[in-house]
DNA sequence: GTTGAGCGTT
């Protein structure tokens, strides 16, 4: 599993291959995600980035972290866990419903 | 023809 690495402060006008480029000078990229507004599809100036070793992760981070892209300072550290999605075992983790016919209210 | 805190969707 690679290490998951938060990059913010990101430029609006900044592209998945230059988060790429940037962290590829210092180690394997594995994946670059830059998230966007699911409403509108915009940039919210942020993304993840995956290295392939927690060492270029660091390195990564240490040497681009602070630093200026496209005139905004980079914001590089690691990512924070997120909760995975419940989208496992359907039809086996069919929610506990029914049971004394639905009384609403 | 937009914007700026902040840790994510298929």
């Amino acid at each position: 599993m690679p290490t998951n690495i938060y990059v913010g402060n990101l430029p609006f006008s900044i592209t998945p291959e230059d988060v790429r480029d940037l962290f590829e000078a210092h180690g394997q990229v594995e994946s670059v995600n830059l998230i966007t507004d699911r409403e509108t599809g915009r940039l919210r100036g942020f993304g993840f980035v995956e290295m392939s070793s927690d060492e270029e992760a660091s390195a990564a981070i240490a040497a681009l972290h602070g630093s200026q892209c496209q005139g905004r300072t980079l914001t590089v550290n690691e990512a924070r866990p997120r909760p995975p999605r419940d989208s496992g075992p359907r039809g086996g983790g069919g929610g506990p419903r029914g049971g004394g016919g639905g009384q609403r209210w």
